[in-house]
DNA sequence: CCTACCGATCGGTAGG
DNA sequence: CCTACCGATCGGTAGG
């Protein structure tokens, strides 16, 4: 150690920084959004949390709804890698539409986002609002019920369904245990509401 | 209309007002909690919304977190009154089950709250804080959980189910109907939703 | 990306 | 119950 070093400030960041330091900052958001509600994630507190000033946010994101916009982008993007992709890994029919309410109930275990499904938590904060928000977040639940519906009309193709199954009503009722197991387990954090979700998908999915 | 006739002020507010004042104060945060989330929920907007001042309203409750208590307190008389005590009147057993969800998914629909469920709101909202307000929701979660569970009991116990129904599994499914109804309801104003809770209800508890 | 600032609103209090 | 005020924090902007 010579005498010539001296203690290095921050490490400035090279420009190739830019797009590594958004999507941390989206994560931060997405994670952060489900405990304080996407409304209450305040932009001073997201700030503190990434070690950036509030006006770096707004170089990043312009304004408040653009950054709500982009952390649903994110979280949908998560919940793609977390919970759809890995239950597409599984065979057609019956058994994906299980693997995905598995995954579902295994992302809120593995506390993929700390205060529950994403989504949910989303919805609940903007579900009486008007604007791009809550239609970003009305659209993703469409999308989840379209998937439903997707593979469930898979596995009644295959006769892994009764014939005359009702694919929206299907839908509905595996997104209620999903809910259900979400709210359970956010509030008590007991791992005994998974099980039940678990039990609840198989036993509608009887034969 | 003679000439000694003044425009009268407003109405100076007797005595035994105060009581009243406390329970209309009470309804208007209730409604305005399922809209901006139980704790989204300023004191100065309730202030306007009542034609009250924000220290009016300390008066009454001294802080935040007590007029929040006190909410969901008055929720829950809202919720016995709406939905649980016109069930009770409905003959005991399997009929009184489905009754309940029937006027929960009716209490949706009159929009007794404005921004759907109470309970579910306030849970998403406070899910993951801790302290008194928490508990008194999860509180109620609990007791919803028992009363499923207990009409339930009556409905096996009279061979309206089978003898060896899972009643905390009955009552975890029966909930996600009324959570996914809920979520669909508020989210998109379709009363389809609500169809498809009736639907998901009889289709569980049919023999 | 930063510092320094803006008006508005938050929960809450003093004093009546 | 009121007016008048407090410090803290909100979303957002100016200027660099």
């Amino acid at each position: 150690m010579s005498t010539g070093e001296i203690v290095q400030p921050a490490p400035r960041r090279r420009r190739s920084d830019g797009e590594r330091s958004r999507k941390s900052i989206l994560e931060a958001a997405a994670a952060l959004a489900t405990i304080d509600g996407l409304e209450g994630l305040s932009i001073g507190r997201l700030a503190e949390r990434t070690g950036m000033s509030k006006s770096g946010l707004y170089a990043h994101f312009g304004s408040k709804q653009e950054l709500q916009l982009a952390t649903v982008e994110t979280a949908n993007e998560i919940f793609q890698a977390e919970v759809v992709e890995p239950a597409l890994a599984a065979p057609a029919g019956r058994e994906r539409l299980i693997a995905l309410c598995d995954h579902y109930f295994s992302h809120l275990e593995r506390e993929v986002f700390p205060g529950g499904c994403f989504f949910a938590s989303a919805a609940a904060d903007f579900d009486t609002r008007a604007g791009p928000v809550r239609d970003a977040i009305a659209a993703a639940y469409t999308d989840l019920d379209e998937l439903l519906q997707e593979l469930g009309a898979d596995a009644r193709d295959r006769g892994e369904l009764a014939a005359d199954t009702d694919l929206a009503q299907l839908s509905f009722e595996l997104g209620g245990f999903l809910l259900a197991a979400n709210s359970a387990y956010v509030l008590f954090r007991d791992t005994g509401a998974l099980d039940q979700g678990r039990r609840a998908v198989r036993a509608r999915l009887a034969v």
